[in-house]
DNA sequence: CTCCAGGAAACAG
DNA sequence: CTGTTTCATGGA
């Protein structure tokens, strides 16, 4: 199996994920622009389960808070508690209100440079709120790489290279590339496989030598 | 390398 | 039901 039957097997199975499904016409009604929604979102999720992140960006959106003009002219406090249930409330409010200070497009440096962002919320910022091709690696996706091809790398860039060079460089794969691979972690791939139903056994390396027939 | 930031949901027993 | 682990992580 490579990369690309990966990422097609997972699409056949899971269909596409739908991830950032932004309201254009809540974002009109209000002159919100959808990408405050979806940097704010992946700031949120940071270690977090989205049901979570839910919660907060509802705060945020009752507050008429959900854009980073109304984060950067908030009262810190108040940011706090709107989007404490996403935890790690005190350190997501200082990136929050770090980012709302840049308008212009980031680049991948100047997201890094911000203290709070790593590699992996950068490249989810550029991805899924500015549509460049940087594909987004995440622990599951190390997970992955690693049980089904056998690689293991100690640099975030390598497996963003291996990745990169075995599909096309393409934003739409990418975005759904990533949320399969979480969505395939999540039911099958997970920290204590579920390798007896998982529907790449026959195609995974834990398998090829097990012959369990 | 380990540990911590934090709250809610999922999970194990 | 009560503990424990995990979560769309990153920095000290």
């Amino acid at each position: 199996m490579d990369i690309k039957e990966l990422y097609h097997t997972l699409l056949d199975h899971f269909g596409y994920q739908n991830w950032w499904p932004v309201d254009l016409e809540y974002h009109k009604k209000h002159h919100l622009d959808p990408k405050d929604e979806v940097i704010i979102g992946a700031i949120l999720t940071q270690n977090t389960s989205w049901k979570n992140v839910e919660k907060a960006l509802s705060n945020l959106k009752n507050n008429n808070a959900l854009s980073l003009k109304a984060i950067k002219h908030m009262d810190i406090e108040l940011l706090k508690e709107l989007i404490r249930p996403s935890g790690f409330f005190n350190r997501k409010a200082e990136i929050l209100k770090q980012i709302s200070t840049m308008d212009k497009k980031p680049s991948r440096d100047k997201l890094l440079s911000i203290k709070g962002i790593g590699k992996e919320t950068a490249d989810s910022i550029l991805l899924y709120a500015y549509h460049e091709p940087f594909f987004v690696i995440d622990a599951y996706t190390k997970r992955i790489i690693f049980r089904l091809f056998g690689y293991e790398f100690n640099e975030y860039d390598e497996y963003a290279s291996f990745i990169s060079s075995h599909i096309e460089k393409d934003v739409d794969i990418y975005k759904e590339f990533h949320a399969l691979i979480v969505a395939f972690a999540k039911n099958y791939c997970k920290k204590t496989p579920d390798c007896n139903r998982c529907i790449l056994k026959d195609r995974c390396l834990q398998n090829l030598y097990q012959h369990k027939s």
